[in-house]
DNA sequence: ATGAAAGCGCTAACAC
DNA sequence: GTGTTAGCGCTTTCAT
């Protein structure tokens, strides 16, 4: 029996197969079709399985846009990043992907490149499509910060408002808490006998550069030890090797014996910089880097580092963004994973080489 | 003038303000404010100023579903890479992502993790919300890829059909060619006095990894080079390390006095290995690598590559995706970068260290 | 248990 | 130049 045209499925432009389509073909209404691919109760078995016959024989997918429209949930989160090709960042989205796809959840990505405007029309062209919006190290105000939140439900990562803004409903933060890992970082050089460290800092407007700054700066004021900052504007492998050079040629002045960075690339670029002017690690200096985002031995020498995991950070913000719930906010801990970049602190400045 | 209820702005769950509440706000039908606000020349400047300040002054955003579901068309463009943790695809995101944003055109992102089926339920899952989809390093089958092709137009990245299978309309293909790195690189190490080398292979099913295994197979041929290949199942680090500790012990029996690897990555792991075995680079083994993906200096010694550019790659994809035009395959070049991790071959073998 | 109908927010004919 | 109307594909009352 024919029951209208059929159609007629050319070559050309694929018109999809709705769930009209598929009601017509199981003999139903499309309400059934819906309540049937739905799951729901209110249909017997036998229909049920036809309607689902029927959605396989037509190779039917629901229309998102269509459901999301609707129901008035996209069942998709955006995620903006200052910087994807940053391991940190990479490792983040990669915890967040895999715990948001598990519950199939969608995730829009967008790269912000640092830049306040682009990253406010991100959240701006983001919001109609998604069900909350992860910023990770968001270098809006708190002031669009709050104003996003109003869209829709908002999880920062790696940054905290200020706490004088009143805390808006549907805003969550996680963070990593590098006191713990920045405390024993300089406990450790300390107790190796270091009396000097050179802080090798990321870009000075950054909510968790911040962070660290204080964790270090408190941690050495604690152990009595002088800490001597270098600024840098980008974290990256580039800036540290230029912060290794300078380094390496300032160290019989200013007595440093031990290098602590921003993060593991700095840290791998300080290396490179140390190297280059003559420096050895661990042998003239030690060094310690940040976020363990370096597998194992791919430094030389491997990198002793302050541990967090930005991989956690992702699927604790996913877990934030699924339930809105609490006000708390998140924290992954930080500790200090001792590898060989770091070492007793020779009495004397080795013979500088070449 | 009170035009009916003004929408409360309670505290609550906000109702987002629709294009209706701006036509009210101008005191005009919603046709009008559409076309104002997408410019249609069809309405008049004094009309589209009231809508436009009416759309700023209710902070109005338009819903891209409902647009999308009348206009067929999202703006949003999947991609799915088998590993957003790899620099590599970590590069051709970033290029990708510059390049569609540049046009306003959203990214959904997915992580296959290698799994064929979970790439497939991504495809399915993206297929009603963009308007093409970028499969990078596919690991589906010639037919599952012809298949996505009739839901959206596709472009395969780092990969091409098996061209038995007549190549569907709506299909792009953007490769790296990878002959010229390395037939350079084989011939490189060969005008060095190396006469053995061992190529560290990746995982066995990548079209990629064919490509590079057939494209070094025919340069040492023609140089009557040996070539020995060790196969290895993820193209990582640890897997290069693994492979680079064999190749230290086994140096000496077969004669291997270079080698090249799969990818970067592994490149870094064969430098750990060999280091771990014993071997220095180059002074006992010459090592190149392949993406050029790690920043200058960040290995040490340097690091000989053959050199691509994943975020060229990822570009190329974004702008055959948007203009799915002709069927010519898009390819970028590979050239050898020659940097200190090759040099000559020594007689000898070294004395054999630990 | 199923169907008919309304409507999510928007654009695109088709009037006037 | 602007308004009216239909409808994108789906879910969800409200009847039956």
């Amino acid at each position: 029996m024919n029951l209208g045209p059929i159609r007629s499925q050319s070559l050309a432009a694929q018109v999809a197969t709705t769930i009209r389509n598929v009601a017509a073909a199981a003999g139903v209404s499309v309400a059934t079709a819906s309540r049937a691919l739905s799951g729901s109760p209110a249909v017997i078995e036998s229909t049920r399985r036809r309607v689902v016959q029927a959605a396989i024989a037509l190779d039917y997918t629901p229309s998102r846009l269509a459901r999301s429209l609707v129901t008035g949930s996209t069942g998709n989160v955006g995620v903006i990043l200052p910087d994807i090709t940053n391991p940190f960042y990479t490792s983040f989205l990669a915890g967040l992907e895999t715990a948001l796809g598990a519950q199939d959840i969608g995730v829009l990505i967008g790269d912000s490149g640092e830049n306040p405007e682009r990253e406010n029309r991100l959240v701006r062209r983001m919001s109609t499509q998604v069900d909350g919006l992860v910023l990770a190290s968001s270098r809006l105000s708190d002031e669009q910060i709050v104003a996003a939140t109003s869209r829709r439900p908002v999880v920062l990562a790696n940054r905290m408002l200020e706490t004088r803004t009143e805390l808006p409903k549907r805003l969550g933060q996680v963070v990593i808490d590098v006191h713990p890992g920045f405390t024993a970082a300089a406990a450790h050089l300390h107790s190796l006998g270091h009396r000097q460290i050179t802080y090798v800092d990321g870009p000075a407007q950054s909510w968790s550069g911040r962070q660290k700054r204080i964790a270090l700066t408190l941690a050495c004021t604690r152990l009595g030890l002088p800490l001597r900052i270098l600024s840098t504007m980008r974290a990256d492998f580039s800036a540290g090797r230029t912060a290794g050079r300078q380094i390496a040629a300032e160290a019989q002045h200013d007595g440093t014996t031990a290098v602590m960075a921003f993060n593991d690339q700095v840290a791998l670029g300080v290396l490179a910089g140390l190297r280059e002017g003559g420096k050895r690690v661990p042998d003239d200096l030690s060094l310690v880097g940040c976020d363990d985002s370096l597998e194992d031995g791919l430094a030389w020498p491997a990198l002793t580092t302050v541990g967090s995991s930005a991989r956690a950070l992702g699927e604790l913000a996913a877990h934030k963004i699924l339930n809105p719930l609490g006000h708390e906010s998140g924290r992954i801990p930080t500790a200090l994973i001792v590898r060989e970049s770091t070492e007793r602190a020779r009495s004397g400045q080795g013979a500088p080489v070449g």
